[in-house]
DNA sequence: ATTTGACAGTTCTATTTTAGAACTGTAGGT
DNA sequence: ACCTACAGTTCTAAAATAGAACTGTCAAAT
């Protein structure tokens, strides 16, 4: 499978990562949500090479992420800034970074906190369910088929370790 | 930056990243959750080159992410469950699955659609407050440095695209 | 008794990506 | 005239990944 190919899965997930699921296109976006715009300063707060930055920057434009917006004429300078579809992305990040809040730390805590404008507490992100409000969790959902499905069997989330199962797990296409 | 120094970073999401932020892993983990367990299983789901699976695998071990549990003796064989550790990453499977959900399907729909037990409908993860319950958004979030920040610069959530600023973001180690 | 197949890897070479550093080009300041 | 800021582009070397074949145990089939 190439990274092409995996924007065509017919997997939601697979055509996300397809898209920002490399080690330096993720930590792009933390530096844009941190509200860095300009090529410079993305270099020097990430470290990562020039080329590489142009080109992961590129991509995040074609993929409708950024924009890249002018700020000066003469040299033609410009910025990158969040879309509505990028500024979207603002769960994932959260999602990813309380993980390692929570499961990465070393002795001395939290490297960053945040605080919610609208209540001035800092807090934690919970992923809840959007009919009912109440937190989700891994073994309260069942997964099934959508009408973008293409024959996708039906699973449930995972539960615990169980004893062994004689089950064959072999189903989508290789 | 290397692997190796990502996980050291004072910077939860790096952190993470590290573990998780590449594109093979975070397609395991989502056999994981939808309940593939053996090597060949997630061989033939993913159709990843056994060499990097026989590697992720042992990475995701070695994380505590996964564990390697014998299912049968003679010959020896492993079934790979998530930890508890490895369960609490739902919420960024869900978050990158709602994202492109939003984003990245086509005409035919969503490929997988989700239920909810305790409510029993369809739903979408919505990410809220953890002290207030309103789900968040970033132009509402304000970031700051935590107990474990190495000179971090306090910075906002960005808002929507502004016209020029003279603003130089520069600042953490390259 | 020998062959075949399931399973879980390991080992090899070829290709693709990434790292690292230097170079290009405009423009402002001194 | 020279230096710096900025936003890239262009190289070569090193690392990661793809792709395929090989190893080894055991059960079932012939």
């Amino acid at each position: 499978m190439k990274w092409k190919e995996l924007e065509e899965e017919p997997c939601s997930m697979a055509r996300t990562i397809g898209v920002i699921g490399d080690r330096w296109t993720l930590l792009i976006l933390r530096e844009c949500f941190l509200r860095t715009r300009r090529f410079e300063g993305f270099q020097s707060a990430l470290g990562i090479t020039r080329h590489l930055l142009a080109e992961r920057l590129k991509k995040l434009v074609r993929q409708g992420i950024l924009r890249r917006i002018p700020y000066q004429e003469s040299p033609k300078r410009h910025e990158y800034i969040l879309t509505q579809k990028g500024l979207d992305l603002y769960p994932i990040m959260m999602a990813i970074v309380h993980w390692g809040d929570t499961h990465m730390v070393d002795e001395r805590g939290r490297p960053l906190l945040h605080q919610h404008r609208k209540c001035g507490k800092d807090f934690d992100p919970v992923m809840v369910c959007s009919e009912c409000g109440e937190p989700l969790s891994a073994k309260e959902v069942h997964t099934h088929p959508g009408p973008g499905a293409r024959s996708l069997p039906e699973k449930s989330a995972p539960a615990a370790a169980s004893e062994t199962r004689k089950t064959k797990t072999r189903s989508r296409a290789a």
